[in-house]
DNA sequence: CCGCATCCTGCAAGATACTG
DNA sequence: CAGTATCTTGCAGGATGCGG
């Protein structure tokens, strides 16, 4: 895997959340996994759109390594293979939330600059 | 600069707020000057051992137009100049309080971890 | 003291094609 | 359906040296 190296010596716990959650999708997958549950991995392709193959499954085994993510394999035909959040995952998602509504707040002003610029 | 396309249409808050603090330091730069208030450019360097001249002028100059920090330059010899958060600043700092306490919290548990195996 | 200009490297991520 | 494998590229960040 491309699994670089992580978990070095942290400045501070910023970094170390930031090491977990650093990868383009990571907060979408959390995000996603947090709302609707545990997710298949052909539901979360749809559920994000852009992301690539590699990518998702990439982003999930990094997760699942970070032990944020839960693997869950039905072995039956076709295969059935499901995400969830593990109790880390879910308290990630809660922490990131100021941060979330922070940055939904900054959307709505560059939004609301842009429309004064164009009036 | 290397200002890349940043400002994208952002699919969640949480990218917004990634945005504007990716960036290897730009976090415990948000932390030196939440902490100590306004700091010298040489102040600052010192203040985040290994980090080079350009990152650190690269980063304040994002996080300037990015609103979230103010330059004031005070004309003499030598040069002073001195960075400090605005108020954008201080709410993205108090915003990522919960994820730094997070990641406090995923390093006790590593070292923990850690220290349970060389056991 | 406070930067700027270049060159260079490594790694995240995209593209494309194939498989149990 | 749920992945693998390989090639390629773009850009963040490091190293080094100079300048007002």
């Amino acid at each position: 895997m491309t699994t670089g190296a992580r978990r070095g010596p942290y400045i501070c716990g910023i970094d170390a959340a930031m090491d977990v959650v650093s990868g383009k999708w990571k907060s979408l997958i959390l995000w996603e996994l947090a709302n609707y549950g545990a997710r298949r991995f052909g539901e979360l392709k749809r559920g994000l759109p852009g992301v690539s193959e590699k990518m998702l499954i990439q982003h999930l085994r990094e997760m699942e390594e970070d032990g944020l993510v839960h693997r869950e394999v039905y072995r039956q035909v076709p295969p059935r293979v499901e995400y969830s959040l593990t109790e880390q995952g879910r308290s990630l998602n809660e922490a990131l939330g100021a941060l979330g509504e922070w940055g939904t707040a900054r959307s709505a002003r560059l939004a609301a600059e842009e429309a004064a610029v164009s009036a």
